[in-house]
DNA sequence: GGCATGACATTAG
DNA sequence: TCTAATGCCATGC
């Protein structure tokens, strides 16, 4: 019998539902929590791929570098969004991970 | 099964 | 701090 394991897809939606509010994370960080070290890549790829009606918060997903990663008008918008919820962005997208970052 | 893709991470200069 | 180069690996065709 072979059971199906949950996708990689399956298991990034849960961790990111999971980020409360006025915190963010990363790629890495989610790949990682998701089963997945090193597939910080995939995790985009995913979140690129979300539907419009989704209510994942994929806003508080930046790089590790605590960069925003999007460019044109999503970037300024997951910006606004980000102080929206308290936290401190940088007019280039830049955010403090020693204080925003949230860990499990 | 091979090859190209990608909302990244890390390192070097 | 910024850019360029390299590594990584699941997905889709």
């Amino acid at each position: 019998m072979s059971l199906q394991q949950p996708s990689l897809e399956q298991r990034v939606w849960l961790v990111i539902s999971a980020i409360p509010r006025g915190k963010v994370s990363s790629y890495g960080d989610i790949a990682l929590l998701a089963g997945h070290p090193r597939a910080a890549r995939q995790v985009g790829r995913i979140l690129n791929n979300l539907p419009d009606h989704s209510q994942l918060p994929w806003h508080r997903i930046i790089s590790q570098q605590g960069k925003i990663s999007l460019s044109g008008e999503r970037g300024v918008m997951q910006r606004d969004v980000l102080r929206k919820e308290g936290v401190e962005v940088s007019d280039a997208g830049r955010v403090d991970m020693k204080k925003y970052r949230w860990r499990p």
